[in-house]
DNA sequence: ATCATACCTG
DNA sequence: CAGGTATGAT
């Protein structure tokens, strides 16, 4: 770029200037008509169908059954989970029950998309009834032994406890109303970290203990306890490998805390689960053992809640209702405070690539079972089904009130699913990842009503650092360093930390780099204003000011741009922009050349007059004027016009001579072209447009 | 592998 | 005009 005449090679046809005399006659006896008017074909490889995999003998059922085995399972898996709970059972193995019935169920369809989403609907607004099912089941459970404990002859001095527990679910699950929906925005983005664990559950335990004996009076209390286990499931912490070198970054991380306090939690549970079996607070307090999981992150201290229980004082019971209201309510409001925050801050800081250490890709293939090979990460043409997550595109820029973070990494308990009562992400959200991938994203963009195919989302793309950098550079995260690999070698999580007002418990954001730029620019956090807006700086004076520029210059250096853009702070992006503009630019000089060329051919083959020239008064030179100075205030520079003629006559004399048959035919006269570039005036090195 | 650009498309 | 992809250079 920096130096448009290495542009082109030695390889190209060689070409001779064309001689500024010729005109249109002189080369009507040589011309092979032939060529006239025929454009160059463009080798355009047959593209690869982005549901390929879907197409697939069995492999589009397979993926969507998948999914919805995968969401299925989830709520298999919590059911699983209460007989394994209540059985004291804490290897966190159950079997994971095949759907069986969903494979194949859209088989045959020729709609694939089309069946496709409306699978998804009904799937999640089956999984959406059943949470809602569950909940009133809790309700009722709760209400139900409430009941009985009164009729039991418990002091009428209970009832105003067992109100008061009543109020404490009714705002648990109000707080779990409000959270779900955060947490239905993360999960949007997040993917499912189970889909990848009930996969590896399923393989490994296939035929194990599947027998479930779910006592009634338990499901509430398991199905919340098992959603707890759901989102800290055992396998999070010591099963899941990419998890472990994930965050064997972490020396001394909140994340060693966590575990720690997951174990803690384990074994307190299981003293109180034996103590208190049987007992009339059971059930609340298993409900509530599971917000202590995210209230630790309030620092709601277990023992008040125990004591609220175990201690059945009144005193108590209201210190603790007090308590749970306070932490409820705060919790709340730190949570969503966090998550903008967080996204607050991942507008200054994004780094330019995602760190190697933290990169999903397997660095060892066996390690995942060597069922995951290298996945491709340039070509979409051979796009393994690995990248291809489908979404549902949708225009740029649409508003998307979700956060986007890695689904398969174990969050920090701040992080995790906020409360782990919250149901799983609506089953659109979670698209079956490929086998053996953990989900890089699972986004379902607000759609619009015609769904596109699915997106492929290529993993460390190139372009993907596009989006990084275009929060990069930010002025106010100087120490941020500039260099992608100077970034590559730091540690992504601590440098994250070592920002004043950043969490320790948020993830480190360049995990956000494994989205496709084309979505993640997409990306906006409505509540706070939050945005990846798109190359922020360009505007449309400097659109303006380069089209002038191309007068004097079609072949800028990023150098040149920035000396005569001295107002446009730039980055990879901005420059990318910049670029991408005069490529523009040339593209249509070129066209417009080619076409005027083809023109005079065709006037020169019938004998009819042609011309050469692009004079001002020329309709060649309209077009061009409107396209680069459509106000018509600049004075169009007479190089220009020079430059143009050149053009012209060499795009003249490749279609005359046949030239233009060669694939590369145009690159001798870009390569003569890119040689006529003068100096910009100085009027240009000042910021703002020369013509207002 | 990375990067810049041409080419094609919407 | 921008996004995506192919291609070639390094």
């Amino acid at each position: 770029m920096d130096s448009p005449t290495d542009l082109f090679d030695d390889s190209a046809p060689q070409i001779r200037t064309f001689a500024p005399t010729l005109n249109s006659t002189d080369l009507a006896g040589i011309h092979p008509q032939a060529n006239a008017g025929r454009l160059t074909p463009a080798f355009r490889p047959p593209g690869f169908p982005l549901i390929h995999h879907l197409l697939q003998p069995g492999g589009g059922p397979r993926r969507i059954g998948g999914l919805l085995n995968t969401s299925l399972s989830t709520h298999r898996h919590l059911e699983d989970r209460n007989v394994e709970e209540d059985e004291g059972e804490r290897d966190g193995h159950v079997e994971q029950r095949m759907e069986g019935g969903d494979e194949g169920a859209i088989e045959g369809k020729d709609d694939l998309l089309g069946v496709k989403k409306r699978h998804n609907d009904a799937a999640l607004a089956a999984e959406w009834n059943q949470d809602i099912l569950k909940v009133k089941r809790m309700k009722l459970e709760s209400r139900q032994r409430d009941g009985e404990a009164d009729e039991g002859g418990k002091q009428g001095g209970r009832e105003g406890r067992r109100r008061e527990r009543e109020e404490l679910k009714e705002q648990l699950e109000e707080a779990r109303e409000r959270l779900q929906a955060l947490q239905e925005k993360v999960w949007r983005a997040f993917g499912e970290k189970h889909m990848a664990e009930d996969e590896k559950k399923r393989k490994r335990r296939n035929g194990s203990s599947g027998g479930v004996d779910g006592r009634e009076e338990d499901v509430g209390l398991i199905e919340e306890e098992d959603m707890t286990e759901g989102m800290y499931d055992e396998e999070d912490i010591d099963g899941g490998e990419m998890e472990k070198e994930s965050f064997s970054l972490l020396s001394e991380s909140p994340f060693d805390s966590f575990h720690k306090r997951k174990e803690e939690l384990q074994k307190d549970r299981e003293r109180r689960m034996e103590r208190g079996r049987g007992g009339g607070g059971l059930h609340l307090e298993g409900v509530m053992e599971g917000s202590g999981l995210w209230l630790d992150c309030g620092g709601l201290v277990r023992g008040d809640w125990d004591g609220g229980i175990d201690d059945e004082s009144e005193e108590g019971g209201q210190k603790f209702a007090a308590a749970l209201k306070l932490e409820l309510g705060s919790a709340v409001a730190r949570v969503i405070d966090r998550v903008l925050r967080l996204y607050t801050e991942m507008t200054d800081y994004a780094p330019s690539s995602p760190p190697a250490a933290i990169s999903f890709l397997p660095s060892d293939p066996g390690s995942d079972g060597g069922k995951e090979k290298a996945v491709p990460t340039h070509s979409s043409a051979h796009l393994s089904p690995l990248t291809s997550i489908p979404l549902t595109q949708t225009s740029p820029c649409t508003t998307l009130p979700c956060l986007v973070l890695l689904p398969f990494l174990t969050l920090p308990s701040c992080l995790q699913p906020l409360s782990p009562r919250i149901p799983p992400p609506p089953l659109s959200t979670r698209l079956q990842p490929p086998p053996l991938l953990p989900p890089l994203l699972s986004l379902r963009l607000p759609s619009s009503p015609a769904s596109a195919p699915p997106l492929p989302l290529p993993l460390l793309h190139y372009s993907m650092q596009q989006l990084f950098s275009r929060s990069l550079h930010h002025p106010q995260l100087p120490h941020l360093p500039s260099s992608r690999k100077d970034y590559l070698n730091s540690d992504p999580f601590l440098e994250f930390s070592s920002h004043p007002s950043s969490h320790p418990s948020f993830p480190p954001l360049p995990l956000l780099g494994h989205l496709d730029p084309s979505l993640a620019r997409e990306l906006y956090l409505t509540a706070g204003g939050i945005s990846f807006c798109q190359c922020e700086g360009l505007s449309p004076c400097h659109l303006k000011k380069a089209k002038l520029m191309f007068f004097y210059t079609r072949y800028p250096s990023s150098n040149t741009l920035k000396t005569y853009f001295p107002d446009v702070k730039f980055n990879r992006c901005v420059t990318s922009q910049m670029i991408k503009w005069f490529s523009n630019f040339r593209e249509f000089f070129y066209i417009q050349m080619e076409r005027f060329a083809r023109q005079a051919v065709r006037e020169a083959l019938t004998r009819r007059e042609s011309q050469l020239r692009v004079g001002r008064d020329t309709e060649l030179y309209r077009i061009l004027n409107m396209h680069y100075n459509k106000s018509n205030i600049y004075q169009v520079p007479e190089r220009f016009i020079e430059v143009s003629e050149v053009a012209l006559r060499e795009f003249y004399s490749a279609i005359w001579t046949g030239r233009d048959s060669d694939p590369c035919w145009k690159k001798g006269i870009y390569k003569i072209i890119c040689k006529l570039d003068s100096p910009l005036p100085d009027a240009f090195r000042l910021p703002g447009c020369p013509v207002g």
